[in-house]
DNA sequence: GCAAATTAATGATTTATTCAAG
DNA sequence: CTTGAATAAATCATTAATTTGC
């Protein structure tokens, strides 16, 4: 990995020769800050002044620039899809226990289960209170040693979230609900994380959340 | 060091006790080789799954199983972008061969210099002064004067960004040109790019592609 | 040897970005 | 242009290592 970087810095940054730009890693890092401040498709003036900074570390022309910012924002949109198709694919990696994602050969579609990753605001602080978190314990259940398998939904806890849904679930938590919608993302294509909270322990309720999500799929 | 096994064991694994999870030797053995085995983000059921398989060694909840692997990929990360950097910079440093980084009389230009060579991890600043260096006069045949050079931060943000992800990612990412392109963008709402041979003056233009855009200027 | 004091790791939270639906 | 969803970066906080004086 890192020996490609003397190999980077030869092919480009010392020599204009080759016949294609090879972006050191400075105008990289130039770049991608730049990308990462928001821009995206640079005028022709910006495309200028971009090249002459970046010529400070080596040969390059304003091509290179305008290329290198309709690739990366066109990869960075491919790569993201695939992570999200990825996501899918990784449950092969683990055996077993559990159902796949979407037990019910539901797969796709929509993303049913994906969890979402919902982070609270927990006032932190251990010792404080967390009043409106409710926090689920799910422990109801339980004895199953292995977790809590069995995902009822639980709540979101949230600032937003709770969710009344079902019932079932809660149990014994408290919690005071908010409202909301419960859910799981459902949309996209992701997955997610969906967390509320996980603590069995019941006890303690400090942020957390809950995974599983509780669509209906899955 | 390992001698604390037994003392992790009952700090973390034998009292939930703790207010913060303390993994044993057994259940960061078992997280690194997943993680090694490829696994970074897992979904909330293979959360579920691998908490489960760790809670034979001690107490253990979702929730930590999600942060480990943030921080552990978050950590690794930064581990290996801190080598290259060492890297990089014993390259800089050592070689005189290439044109130094910041080539001619640079006087501006050395602050960019500065920038990629120091910074590791940097406040972060956020991108909020796009709007400012959008339009800089720029006369832009010309080379470019220092001044506009100057309007774009650089922002320290980012530099090292590596993204995530595996492989990749932008690094090196980027740079096949193809021919293709060409259109003006006329993307409504920005302005259109117009763009034409970016690229230094004269001598060539290789592809060419005359951006035109619609905008009138252009 | 052994604690108090200090430093290094790393668990847990919070904040910023990013992409892309609505 | 705004907002939802997800994630990575940055930061906070606590525990473990270690150093140090006795």
């Amino acid at each position: 990995m890192n020996d490609n970087m003397s190999v980077d810095m030869l092919a480009s940054g010392g020599t204009p020769v080759g016949n294609r730009w090879n972006p050191t890693n400075e105008q990289i890092e130039l770049l991608e800050s730049l990308y990462r401040q928001g821009i995206r498709t640079p005028s022709a003036e910006q495309i200028q002044q971009i090249t002459g900074r970046l010529r400070a570390f080596g040969h390059i022309e304003g091509k290179n620039v305008f290329y290198w910012f309709q690739n990366h924002k066109a990869r960075q949109r491919q790569k993201q899809k695939q992570d999200k198709f990825a996501y899918f694919n990784r449950f092969l990696h683990r055996t077993s226990v559990f159902p796949p994602p979407c037990p019910n050969g539901g797969f796709k579609r929509r993303a049913a289960c994906d969890a979402a990753a919902v982070y609270i605001n927990a006032p932190t602080t251990h010792s404080q209170e967390i009043s409106n978190m409710v926090y689920v314990s799910s422990n109801a259940n339980k004895q199953f040693n292995q977790e809590t398998l069995n995902l009822f939904p639980l709540h979101p806890t949230g600032i937003l979230q709770e969710k009344t849904t079902t019932s079932s679930s809660s149990s014994t938590s408290a919690h005071h609900d908010q409202s909301s919608v419960t859910s799981c993302p459902s949309n996209s294509v992701e997955a997610a994380n969906c967390f509320t909270d996980l603590g069995i322990g019941g006890a303690d309720h400090r942020p957390v959340f809950n995974f599983l999500c509780g669509k209906g799929p899955c």
